[in-house]
DNA sequence: CGTGGCTCCTGGCGGC
DNA sequence: TGCCGCCAGGAGCCAC
């Protein structure tokens, strides 16, 4: 699930829970969700640090040691981050486990391990080599209206390509979509200026709302259609039945009387 | 450069 | 109830 605004619920939880906490001991109980890293490698650069900045790039975690190390996580679908001081109260699929000197624990909960760790000493060099895009929440207008001059294809596609702005998945770019009354497969280069901003707009403001609710789909506004992405879901504004189709392989919910391709 | 197909995994749900 | 197949919110790879 994670996208940007869980991954900034997860900074934060991050920054509660585990900040300026001396780190015991790690352990990886499943390599599947190590990225470049080796499991020596993490147990020779955590134990002994202490965490002491968070910061986050689209749907990435960066959290730094007293060091010049970063430990960074991607969520993958199902990842999740849980702090705990009992034991027994850790997460049946915790694939990465750090102890603490305190004697509480922070896992790194991945069911479906399609997260991943790794390990860098500069964001910025992390950041080009996965070949991100600029942040979709901290982005400003000039430079995202740059970004989509050269594009092509569906307007979906391109707010969910990570290359052109981090952060923006599946179940946001669809509210973003329906928030601007736009079809999903509208080619992005028939929107003219006002549309562009009107997306940029739309895309600050519903990545902001969901980050003021946690991510916690229940408490968001009644007129978004997160809730509404099923079978039986319905358009807040007109009542028609979502209809759902695939865009770059991902399964799109969209309202086939409000969004419309402009013409 | 863009798209479609496939893959990595496990859990949950609908259907029979 | 029990089992099976299908589907899922990420992303990398490859072929076209």
């Amino acid at each position: 699930m994670p996208e940007l605004p869980e991954v900034e619920s997860f900074k934060k939880y991050f920054d509660k829970t585990s900040l300026n906490q001396t780190i015991k001991q790690v352990d990886v109980s499943h390599p599947n969700i190590l990225g470049k890293v080796t499991e020596q490698e993490l147990q020779r650069r955590l134990p002994g640090h202490v965490f002491e900045e968070t910061k986050r790039h689209g749907k990435y975690l960066f959290t730094r040691m007293d060091s010049k190390w970063w430990l960074i996580f991607h969520f993958g679908m199902t990842g999740s981050l849980v702090f705990t001081e009992k034991h027994s109260e850790l997460p049946s699929h915790t694939r990465f486990l750090i102890t603490f000197d305190s004697g509480s624990f922070l896992a790194f909960n991945c069911p479906r391990m399609f997260g991943k760790l790794n390990l860098a000493d500069d964001i910025n060099s992390f950041i080009k080599g996965k070949k991100l895009g600029h942040d979709a929440l901290t982005v400003d207008f000039t430079t995202f209206k740059t970004s989509l001059k050269t594009r092509r294809g569906a307007i979906k596609s391109v707010l969910m390509n990570q290359q052109v702005f981090a952060g923006v998945g599946n179940i946001y770019a669809d509210e973003i979509m329906y928030q601007i009354g736009v079809h999903p497969t509208t080619p992005i280069q028939t929107l003219n200026p006002k549309h562009l901003k009107q997306m940029y707009d739309v895309m600050q403001q519903v990545l902001k709302t969901s980050i003021d609710t946690q991510a916690n789909f229940e408490k968001l506004p009644n007129s978004y259609i997160i809730l509404q992405r099923s079978k039986n879901g319905c358009c807040p504004r007109c009542s028609s039945n979502m209809e759902s189709i695939k865009i770059s392989g991902r399964t799109t919910y969209y309202c086939p009387n409000c969004q419309q391709i402009p013409s």
